[in-house]
DNA sequence: CTGAAAGCGCTTACAG
DNA sequence: CTGAAAGCGCTTACAG
């Protein structure tokens, strides 16, 4: 394979000149960069990342901080989502993904690496509430880092700004709830996450509620149950619901693979939806439109928040301190066959 | 961050005896080690992989050829699974994955990452037909590799041989297939992959086919129809079986997706599974267990396939050659509710 | 605008 | 069993 001096000697100029070409550096004539390039193409030479990290402090690799067990996380049709859209951009740019993933046998030590600048040039947090820990860390080590979700800063702590991407829970649920409420819903049970586990969890909540008081009523807490987010933990959650008196007359489930699950547990109980009960999810993933009836739900862009996570990221390696701040990127509400109107 | 010089220092030892100490060389005494150990450990010290992998000649990632669209990938659990698999082994042995797509943008130049030895180590190949020019080219270059799938040696092409893991695919379609007959079944639908796509697909078709002989039965090129793994194929797949006259009364689908596909066009045919028609998937994914009602099926250790093709790669590394063969992992027959009896 | 040279942090013959 | 020294392939001040 060749290498830098191969590509000088070719192109008769230095190793620093054909450094500077191919590092995009101003300053070098039209020509010398020419014969440079030439030489890199009849050579077919490309740089060894290896060197390139060594001498320049860059690892080109990104690190994942996921703070799930990879049994969990590769099972998550949302959270792969988001990783291709990270995958996407890093790709571009030459890095890879170092995954990380919480593991039971060593959860201190689960993210070393990602605190070690000898590992990864930055890091992007799949946040949840057990990230604090971990964003301070990262803070400290000063570790460029994004975040998918909530960052602390977010929820007021302005002593830990770590930027953000995250979808509009809060509008999403808002319309998710007036669409149920529209349809002349009174009684809407909710399936949430579990309990003070992710910002974005009490954003749905708050959208939820506002919706609910547009319409004079009030959150009964009867009508709230927890899951972690799987089908299994749905179909739990949709029993505790439906033995509830009076009944629900719908269910809005903070995630599709839970409202799947509940709608398993109405149909073992005669249930049809959504005659007798309406039912609407949270994320539109492939599931949503595969289930049956197809799954009403909210959509959040999932690649669309890798990419920003990722550029985001790339932006901060450049040095744009400017761009430290949260994104929100807007839901969609989609309509398809599991709600309908309030049964009479 | 403490580097190797520091260690020597503090053990009072040469680098060279440090390195040799980290890297587990013999003819080291035990008081040296120990008091390098000692160094490493009180400056917290980790070698820096860049300068490893530029003076050792190796990369530490592990290219992943995925002959398919990354919007395909991340949906299909089964790759999933499997790349979970490889991702565990790898991070055991502080390698990372480069996760290499198809592109439809640059789909020559797609895996040229991987056949340059500046970027990978080793590449685990995800078998299809379309691979056999991949295979070609690593052969030809010299880059450890195995194929989770079917090699071409696999094939009697032993021209080209790539060390292999994969289930037990004739097996498991030669058990389904006897589970519908055993039911009373004696037109059976098939749902294949794309034609000629995957060593796989055959090998499930044999198995299919041998069943059939044995209960002296000839396949029906009327019933069989193919799909492209996606849910969606299932479904325009279910729909062409279930217009052939008479009607089937069992389908065995080469995929779990594509049997839930079948499932739903069976539903809106006003049939009830597995009263009327009965189905059977391939693979186990969670899904199968998710569908109404759960999926019979053949579970393939996706994890598993995946582990063993990664210990297999760092096998090579380390100069094994004498396991340069294809391992076969047993299929397991999982029953569930989506088959029964024949309609009388 | 261009180049000589040091240095990044390791490993690997080689000599002892 | 241990160490001196070259070298891996780049980039980055620095000098011109």
């Amino acid at each position: 394979m060749a290498n830098i001096y191969d590509v000088a000697r070719l192109a008769k100029v230095s190793t620093a000149t054909v450094s500077k070409v191919l590092s995009n550096t101003p300053y070098v004539s039209d020509k010398t960069r020419q014969k440079v390039l030439d030489a890199v193409f009849n050579l077919g030479y490309s740089p060894s990342i290896a060197a390139r990290s060594l001498t320049g402090n860059r690892r080109f690799v990104i690190g994942l901080a996921i703070p799930y067990e990879p049994n969990y996380l590769f099972r998550d049709p949302f959270l792969m989502e988001v990783i291709q859209g990270i995958e996407e951009i890093a790709n571009e740019h030459d890095y890879n993904l170092l995954f990380t993933t919480a593991r039971k046998t060593n959860p201190q030590g689960a993210y070393s690496r990602l605190l070690n600048k000898g590992y990864v040039d930055g890091v992007v947090i799949l946040e949840t509430v057990k990230s604090v820990e971990l964003d301070k860390k990262l803070v400290e080590s000063g570790i460029p880092r994004v975040s998918v979700g909530y960052s602390m800063g977010s929820k007021g702590n302005l002593a830990i700004v770590t930027p953000s991407v995250h979808a509009n829970d809060y509008l999403g649920a808002l319309e998710a709830t007036r669409h149920l409420l529209n349809l002349g819903h009174r009684r809407i049970g909710i399936i949430n996450g579990p309990a003070n586990f992710m910002t974005a969890m009490e954003e749905r909540y708050k959208g939820f509620c506002t919706a609910l008081a547009e319409a004079g009523l009030n959150p009964d807490p009867e009508l709230m149950v927890n899951g972690d987010f799987t089908l299994e933990s749905g179909i739990v959650a949709g029993q505790k619901l439906l033995q509830v008196s009076p009944l629900p007359t719908a269910i809005f489930s903070f995630n599709d693979r839970m409202a799947v699950g509940a709608m398993r547990s109405a149909r073992e109980k005669g249930l049809k939806i959504p005659y007798d009960l309406s039912i609407i999810g949270f994320d539109d993933v492939e599931l949503a439109q595969a289930s049956d009836p197809p799954l009403t739900t909210i959509h959040q862009p999932a690649m669309g928040i890798g990419k920003e996570a990722a550029r985001k990221l790339f932006a901060i390696f450049n040095g744009d301190i400017d761009i430290l701040t949260e994104t929100i990127l807007p839901t969609e509400f989609i309509l398809r066959g599991s709600t309908g109107p309030v049964p009479t």
